[in-house]
RNA sequence: UCCUCGGUAGCUCAAUCGGUAGAGCGGCCGGCUGUUAACCGGUUGGUUGUUGGUUCGAGUCCAGCCCGAGGAGCCA
């Protein structure tokens, strides 16, 4: 028996017999000819079926088989221009594993229901596994550089005692007879943990309860969240920029492959690299004026206003010093204007909008305590927070970044439920 | 939650003014030794989301409900 080697391998092995175990993704039919597109999990690879190098029996196996069979195949590896990859298989042994009998996902084109629903099955197809290869490949980035960037992994709780960052956007559940809510943010504990380890990150799913309902929002999401002691918004831009541009140069290296087979237009991205613009939300109020959008001041931004701020640029963007109105609870005043914050967001370019919120957040116990009034935040669930600002306080800032988003932008998607194995987005559990 | 659009064959869609429900793809049968969404011929395939109403007659008109999509708000 031919050693078994993975499609992502072949090219090693080329002129040699080798055996290929997967699935039928593809056929096409040309009598005593037939050209089999088989997957493995590692790749997609084209197998050619002559009638007289194979047994009768296994010849007729490979005319009768059906898109998405189990299938191991075997053959020699060979260089051939016209096989999609550069590499195919000439068979000379093929057996079915299990034959399929009409598998709902056809090649042809499907609604956004119809796949949604057979999710289970739509990862299979080729551009929802090159998707799934760049999010492992970005992950994989985020931990490699927080790592290597002095920040200790510790991660925060997914349940939660209470509704700390106010508002009714919390999924609730029950904790031995008590209220309890999944997490939608690490960042509290964080600063707790900063002021042990320096400087940490948390990455795990997060919840929001939201009625959302666009592109750019899931109702369950994975974020990472770093946080550091003794650092100041400047700090926090100048990781950021070092952070997200390293995040897209090593999948450009690294998933050459995938992103040709999602189409994407490269060029935009081989242009991310340090540093990044930065306006102040002055001036992209500004900028949104001259564009014929008149903001008042202390409004956020929408969608459409993110895409002008962030088309007028080739990179990434921030915008800082937000007013604190449209910022949370502990978000630092800024010294020279004490209406705003010292609040910063990323703005990806191509109208991919914001996929990084963050900023240096309040040291003052003072501050924080009136804060907390005026937001009418539950004080006792927050003592634990607030001894962060008695006991050795000191400025620190952080931000949280969006894995899905991030990945929206690097696949150039136009929708973030395709960036996550099994979304949950509004009225969808299931599968 | 609000606004807009939609639901017809397994899938993607068409159906004129209210008058016999149709095509491509898929499946199945046949042909083809270099296909790239292969191609060619044949064939199969329907409780028109649901409940009620108007009408001689409803996929089509009206009302309610269900489901979905796009967008808004909120956010990463």
């Amino acid at each position: 028996m031919a050693e078994h080697v993975y499609i992502c391998d072949v090219a090693k092995h080329e002129g040699k017999d080798v055996t290929i175990k997967g699935w039928l993704y593809n056929k096409r039919d040309k009598g005593r000819l037939q050209f089999l597109i088989l997957r493995d999990g590692t790749g997609f690879m084209q197998a050619v079926a002559f009638k007289g190098d194979l047994s009768e029996e296994e010849f007729e196996a490979a005319r009768r088989v059906t898109q998405e069979s189990s299938v191991i195949a075997r053959g020699t590896v060979r260089a051939d221009k016209r096989a999609p990859g550069g590499y195919e298989l000439s068979l000379n042994h093929f057996e079915i594993v299990q034959l399929t009998q009409d598998y709902p996902i056809t090649p042809k084109e499907h609604g956004i229901d119809f796949l949604m629903d057979r999710r289970h099955l739509w990862l299979r197809s080729q551009k929802q596994w090159a998707i799934m290869r760049v999010r492992a490949t970005v992950i994989r980035a985020i931990r490699d550089w927080l790592d290597d960037h002095g920040f200790l992994l510790v991660d925060a709780p997914i349940l939660t005692p209470a509704a700390c960052e106010g508002t009714t956007t919390l999924f609730e559940t029950e904790y031995f007879g008590q209220k309890a809510y999944l997490s939608q943010s690490g960042q509290l504990y964080n600063e707790a943990t900063i002021m042990a380890f320096g400087r940490t990150y948390c990455f795990g799913p997060t919840f929001r309860a939201e009625k959302s309902k666009t592109r750019r929002h899931l109702i369950e999401f994975w974020m990472v969240e770093p946080e550091m002691a003794y650092a100041d918004l400047e700090d926090c831009m100048r990781i950021e920029e070092e952070f997200v541009s390293y995040i897209v140069q090593r999948t450009l290296t690294e998933r050459q492959q995938e992103l040709e087979i999602l189409e994407r237009d490269t060029s935009k991205l081989e242009q991310i690299s340090p540093p990044f613009p930065r306006i102040t939300y002055n001036e992209a109020l500004e900028i949104l004026r001259q564009h014929g959008e008149e903001l008042p001041w202390g409004e956020d931004f929408g969608a459409p206003h993110e895409t002008i701020l962030a088309s007028q640029f080739e990179k990434p963007i921030f915008v800082h010093r937000y007013p604190a109105q449209c910022k949370a609870f502990y978000m630092e005043a800024d010294p020279e204007d004490p209406r705003l914050s010292l609040s910063v967001d990323l703005l990806a370019p191509e109208g991919y909008g914001e996929i990084i919120g963050g900023g240096q957040r309040t040291a003052s116990l003072e501050l924080l305590e009136q804060r907390i009034q005026e937001h009418n935040l539950p004080r006792e669930a927050l003592e634990w927070y607030l001894d962060l600002r008695r006991y050795g306080s000191v400025p620190h800032a952080g931000f949280g970044l969006g894995i899905e988003r991030t990945v929206t932008w690097i696949c150039g998607l136009h929708h973030i439920r395709q960036t996550i194995p099994f979304p949950r987005t509004l009225g969808r559990i299931y599968p």
